[in-house]
DNA sequence: TTCCGCTCAGAAAACGTTATCTGACAGCCT
DNA sequence: AGGCTGTCAGATAACGTTTTCTGAGCGGAA
């Protein structure tokens, strides 16, 4: 059944399909393409046939004759960092439920590999989702000219036919340096992510300009996405002597408490810290931290709203904000040596006392 | 360039530029795929014609020609997973080196849906791997019918013609189970994963035998693979009264962590907590968490290179196994009742004393 | 009865490549 | 000088579909 003698499975065309059931293969196509047929015989007699030869339709001749692939491709700078992975399960439920497929693909955190692998992924898809994109603006232009639809979240791209779907990080920055500050910090330090990161960027920004805002000093130095980088830059916004620290992301976060444990700090009762994300592991942590959340599903669902949209009405770039909110958990406490009551619901365990 | 009056950009074709360049479609695809075009002249002339009319061969069209695409399809149950994301890592970073790309797709731990997206991936892949199919039998069966090499990771699928490649996790669970023992604990509990993981059976399977071995009693409770799962099921383990708990993987460790620090039971002064996988914040968590080290990089390694040689040597199903082996941390410690010394290098922060 | 129009399945064209086949021309040997 | 061999680029045949075109058959209206 559909292999011949040499043991080298000869795979079942349309062709066959046709042959055996005797009829045409435009007979066979409208059949298997759930198309009108009159004759209900002919329709019987191709299903048994396409059943008995095993037949499958070449879905890249198909995608070939079509023009389209029903594929929608994801390009994502790390698929290890949780921030992305959510925005993936957004998009996927949401794409999952219509006709078309999810590939995606990892950069690697490299621009050039980025823009590659989207004019590869390009060719074979039928729209396309960039998150936050590491590649240069020029690169961004390059892949606004190719002819499918492509949606940048993450990142704005003034003046680019490119549908843009972010968040909008000042707010939550803001609220979080206002939480800080309400609880009587007045210096704080800021665990930087990546150069080439424009959400990080937008972070910064927000971050020192709320601080200027009330007053606050800011340290910053440079970490990175990922938690040993916090482990490692975290004693340098110790030195600055800073009571607060806001961190890149969750993951930077992680690393620095994990830092602060060693060095037997205690989180809240010595310093405050605050992530950026809102990922899972945030509400399980010791202490539970508090962390600047945003609607990553939500993101992914927004992309592929839009994209769907520019999939049917043709070209139309628009651009969406999503908010972002401060979630107060136990990673905050009021700045020891100014508000000394209270120190903490749950303080660290070993507050100065 | 390369668009029409009409402002509906009318991509070029082969044939555009063979005629821009006076040659014939045979010399153009000759140039463009770099192979020997004696007359220097042509090459230029070609070369120049494809830039000018910003050409861009059609990647379906040439996929359907070759009759393959370089593309290698991974299936993954869920991406958030950051088991998975490892794999992949390792599996991105060689098959990047090739001239393969790598797709990925989520299946969402549905095995209905699983089968359906490994069948219409396989059509647009040169070869698959599939990472811990949560799929039936009969479906893996229909799986080796396909005309694409595929391997499986942990999953064993004896008599089935299809790459394995897993973890021994028995080892590593019995290290683990040694180790409690050795610590002084006679009860432990489980928290086991998902029913349709075929690696959680493994597990149990190691943790009973081991278990068994050195006459420790055992407790199992089904949990499941996320954090919160393991936050919620803790307490029927506490309830049976084990002094030591074994958590299927490092996520549910840190649910039941944070529950067991809500719980105000001190870890590892109270309870010995042992996850599995060794996944990055594992390292971070307070206490750093004892688990069961993974080499996830090397099995997505692994699984390129046995698909590599099944797609050129034709048909060779082998089987390779990965050691596992205990990472000792800090989250667990001898047992309070038996061995009250040294309770603990540093003891949660309400040792109940 | 004749012709028009409609329905429906089969025939054939197209999609954009790559791979095979063909034929022209040049060089060499006899 | 004639013929044989080899090289190289152009012509053309696939690849497996879907879609458009064609023509046969039939029913109804003039």
């Amino acid at each position: 059944m559909g292999r011949n003698v040499s043991g080298a499975a000869k795979r079942a065309t349309i062709i066959d399909v046709a042959r055996q059931a005797r009829v045409s293969i435009s007979t066979v196509s409208r059949v298997l393409n759930e198309r009108p047929v009159a004759d209900q015989e002919l329709v019987v007699r191709v299903r048994a046939a396409a059943d008995e030869l095993g037949y499958r339709p070449n879905a890249v001749a198909r995608d070939f004759r079509r023009g389209r692939t029903t594929s929608i491709g994801v390009v994502v700078p790390d698929l290890a960092n949780p921030f992305f992975t959510h925005v993936l399960k957004g998009l996927a439920n949401d794409v999952r439920a219509g006709e078309h497929r999810l590939l995606v693909v990892d950069s690697g955190e490299d621009p050039e590999e980025e823009i590659q692998l989207v004019e590869q992924l390009a060719e074979r898809c039928d729209g396309m989702v960039l998150c936050s994109p590491r590649m240069s603006r020029a690169h961004l232009q390059a892949v606004a000219g190719l002819d499918i639809p492509v949606i940048c979240t993450n990142r704005s791209v003034a003046g680019l036919p490119l549908g843009t779907i972010g968040v909008d990080s000042a707010v939550g920055m803001a609220q979080a340096v206002t939480h800080l500050y309400e609880l009587g910090h007045r210096h704080v330090g800021y665990l930087a992510g990546p150069q080439s990161s424009w959400s990080d960027a937008r972070r910064r920004e927000g971050l020192t300009s709320a601080a200027a805002a009330c007053g606050m000093e800011v340290s910053v130095t440079v970490a990175g996405s990922a938690s040993d980088a916090g482990f490692t830059r975290l004693p340098d916004l110790l030195r600055e002597g800073v009571t607060g620290v806001l961190a890149f992301n969750d993951l930077v976060a992680v690393g620095a408490l994990a830092r602060l444990r060693e060095l037997e700090v205690a989180v809240p009762g010595d310093l405050s810290v605050v992530g950026f994300d809102d990922i899972p592991v945030a509400a399980f942590l010791g202490p539970p931290l508090t962390t600047v959340s945003v609607p990553k599903e939500d993101l992914g669902r927004a992309a592929w709203a839009m994209l769907r949209q520019q999939m049917q009405d043709g070209e139309v770039a628009s651009e969406q904000w999503l908010p972002s909110a401060l979630v107060v958990r136990q990673s905050t406490a009021p700045h020891p040596k100014r508000l000394q009551s209270g120190a903490g619901r749950r303080d660290g365990r070993r507050a100065a006392r």
